[in-house]
DNA sequence: ACAATTAGTGTGTATATGCACACAACGGGG
DNA sequence: CCCCGTTGTGTGCATATACACACTAATTGT
């Protein structure tokens, strides 16, 4: 049989996330947030006139966690909402603290990505991240 | 600067992790279980005399974690536990009933790996497997 | 023998994740 | 106009993840 656990794939991706968000994440809580709120707030200040279902497409998220995740961030007064121009849906913004405190962020997440670089190597680096994406499509 | 956040790994093995998690969840469901818990009886399955601490570091995952997730196994019915040989940690087993759903699961897990190895070609699976296992030594 | 170290366990708190489900508002067809 | 499908939102429940901390039992040094 080819029952060879060793081989799974969703074991070995889930073990990946886990050791990379605990790295991430002992960054990020120097400045008070997780290393996927992080991402959140990345996606929040590229974007403008967003729904939260469209934001949570571009996560690779499912909705309901992304509203919770923002309410969040609502909480702690980094992002701000309003609604949509159709009445229906929201729309966010980052809020002077959220700009902030992603500004203190992002040298973080520079010295975490270059942490993984320096392991894989800048060839694999590439590779690698293409292949998290083709994965993300499953 | 190559501030450029769509090559962010973090988000990348993230996004990865939830789309296999979601896929692999979706067909351990009809067994009553999650992917999760599969990896978990798959690795208690496989060793014998090791103790929580030991089974957490061989699944990359934080001890505190793993007790939580198998106290939850222990509580459906699926793993026994015992005192380990020097009578301070604790040694865990497959019940019959944990036994008997591993079986079942199983065709449903050559499904997903098989749906991955579709996705990415065989190839590529078998580099991305090496990839993760990288990504989860950092 | 016993104090201190070490190796192991478990709990409190906070966050993240996703499915099932309920709810709200716009828009079109009778 | 109103019913209804479509497109949005949010909540209940269950699980997963990790850090900080407290606890317990074997071991070791003197």
């Amino acid at each position: 049989m080819d029952d060879d656990f060793s081989l799974c794939v969703l074991d070995n991706a889930r073990r990946a996330a886990r050791a990379v968000s605990r790295h991430y994440d002992r960054l990020a809580r120097k400045v008070g947030m997780t290393a996927g709120q992080f991402s959140v707030l990345v996606v929040i200040r590229q974007t403008r006139d967003e729904t939260t279902g469209e934001l949570a497409d571009r996560l690779s998220m499912e909705r309901t966690t992304l509203v919770r995740n923002i309410a969040l961030l609502e909480r702690k007064g980094l992002v701000t909402s309003s609604p949509s121009a159709d009445g229906r849906g929201k729309n966010y913004q980052l809020s002077d603290k959220g700009v902030k405190l992603l500004d203190d962020a992002v040298p973080l997440w520079r010295q975490a990505q270059s942490d993984v670089r320096d392991l894989l190597g800048q060839d694999e680096f590439l590779k690698t991240i293409n292949t998290l994406k083709r994965l993300s499509q499953l």
